[in-house]
DNA sequence: CATGAATGAGAATTCATTCAT
DNA sequence: CATGAATGAATTCTCATTCAT
């Protein structure tokens, strides 16, 4: 991704991904402090303790190094979704464990979360697109997750068969997902295992006592 | 030193308040189009149809513009929310009717998410404080209804006792107020019955079929 | 000076020429707050306690107004010069009046001499030529004033005959304008008795001792 | 974002330097041309045939560029100074050296005040304090040399004993640099030796015939 | 006559990007 | 490959001036 331009190869492949890393380093360092738009490319270079004109060797523009920050980020935690959903556990288990999960990894998601927004809303058209594009994919992935989840809930018998997986799905994942934002606000305290025991409750079994029976789901009263 | 062209005076306090809400138009506009970053005063009074110097004649500052746009926006919000919550009904109902009527007033919902959250992550230092602080007492006031609701349906027996309050309350809240990102990335379709009603039952009712007693909500089985 | 333009004569000559008087104080104020370059009309008008079109309806432009005060501020100075040239006295009694009456002045002079630099070094090129014409004259007369008692003083005996007049009258004025910037900078003490009987010994006197007899003035020796 | 068209990068120390000295000469040139408040920043990037931004490269602001100026013409004019007062030579031809140098100097020492004084009566209030107290220590300077010289002279028997010494140094020295506006006005003519003659007898004998003994300085005759 | 809203021509400054060294 | 000086387009904001009311 990072093809050489002019003389020689002086240091290896290692050296070049480091180097690369480093930069990727800097620049999400720079958007967790001041969001994309505020971010300089000077900064950058600053934060990296490289020259600015090093960053442009190894990102063709501002656009594309941001990209590639997300792109990596996303990766990371693509691959840490993978092990756990590949575990041998009931749906509702693994369900519990992901929401779990989410808020043990509070540290890292709602930066991520944030930094993403600060491209989506402060970058030029072109890069909204593209990174729209990649946070869609990542949204699909994860609502194709839960609604798998769901959906094997309900063979399992764990599982509403009246639920709606595709609506319900998403729900929980932006539940997951943007609920960093009142923690942030100091709205509710970030506090994991409180909220993993009350957000599990709450998806699992939703606010009504159970006993208006559950097929009524769609329509008013039976 | 500066021949101007046409002109279009506002002398009552009508009018001033008028070509105040012309200019926040445009900002919103502005802001719903290329967000806080991305929108300059050019552009604004551009789409006002107005002099770049009547912009600053009305806010003093380009923060101060879109802290406006926030402030009126968010007025609007909250004089909606008031004769909903004073009307005469059960708990449940109103809650049914909150999440209903977010799905209705989608269209306007994600503009004013969005275009704050241009503005968190777009805006220097001072205007993010200020702009925190705004979102933060407005996420607080919906907490509250929410809770409230909550609470008043536990009262009623309609509401499981042993649910977490706050927690759900800011759940049901964010997921919301999220979701759009969902409907914005196409991966849900904007079909506001079928997601009043999905969205609905899962608040309601949760994923699980409903046998597990729900007083085991934090623990295993009983 | 200020030709009416369009409707009736409201108010009689008299009110004219207050308010006229009223904003050349407050344009004076504001030179000497914050000099003609950061100035504005609408600090003026402010100052002044009237609407910025206002100052347009007395005064055509920026240029003018501040000409204007320059205008008042030497007609001041120069009528009170007159009667004192007027009394029947020795030259030599004159230049000692006039020294230690400057000194005595000295709250005004440098507020004025300070202001009219202002002028001439913020203003554009049209001011600055005006301006400058001003200034000389003003210029052109005392020095001409000095020049004369320095004359007058060689005829009574009492000023050395081989003193280059118009030089050592520059010289003179220029001392007694400018001093004010070493008073202004705490240099010398702002205290007249000392000044006045320091600087007019000089001016009398010299600094050397006098034996070495006055004709060898520019030469060597005789 | 921005194709650009030339470039002349300095690369060593020396071009740095060099290329800051171009900087300065052509803020010199703008401030001698137009004055502080009239010189944009753009003009001297013109003036000095290089891109606006790299103006920013070298000094940080508006102010800065023209403190750096005011710095490096002071340090000049004092570097020049000191050679003349280590000369083995009696303070009373110091002194005439003095008058006489500032006369034949003439052509940079009007600039410089009136460069200067556009900066001290253009700029905004921080910067005015800055070069108020650089100003103010240039004068300093030059009223303690001359201060000096009349101190020396009283012990050598030339300088009147009774003279006060810190006014009339401080007299000296205003005189000497105020001058310049006449001769910029076309007052008197900018005739060194005539001026360094008339001004050296000026300042050496003073207005009066000798004979009232000198030692009446303070009071009326004897 | 008085007012203040409206206007647009700059001015200072920032920053992504290029390129000579 | 790395660097940082150079560049100019773009942005925010100011202010003299005009003119509708």
């Amino acid at each position: 991704m990072t093809p050489p331009k002019k003389r020689q190869v002086a240091r290896s492949p290692e050296d070049l991904a480091a180097k690369r890393d480093q930069i990727l380093d800097a620049a999400m360092a720079c958007l967790h402090d001041k969001g994309f738009a505020r971010s300089t490319m000077s900064d950058v270079a600053k934060t990296a303790s490289i020259g600015r004109g090093t960053v442009y060797w190894h990102f063709p523009s501002k656009d594309d190094l941001f990209l590639a920050v997300v792109q990596r980020e996303t990766d990371k935690v693509t691959s840490e979704l993978e092990p756990l959903l590949a575990m041998p556990m009931p749906a509702a288990d693994k369900l519990e464990l992901m929401i779990s999960g989410t808020f043990h990894m509070y540290a890292d998601v709602p930066h991520l979360f944030k930094a993403f927004l600060s491209i989506l809303t402060g970058a030029g058209e072109e890069l909204e697109q593209k990174l729209e594009a990649q946070l869609a994919d990542i949204y699909r992935q994860y609502n194709q997750v839960i609604e798998d989840l769901l959906e094997e809930g309900k063979r399992e018998g764990t599982v509403r068969p009246e639920l709606d997986s595709p609506i319900t799905g998403a729900s929980i994942v932006v539940l997951l997902d943007a609920l960093f934002l009142q923690i942030h606000f100091g709205l509710i305290d970030n506090d994991p295992p409180r909220l993993a025991a009350a957000v599990g409750d709450f998806v699992k079994r939703g606010c009504l006592v159970c006993p208006p029976s559950s097929t009524d789901a769609h329509r008013g009263t039976p």
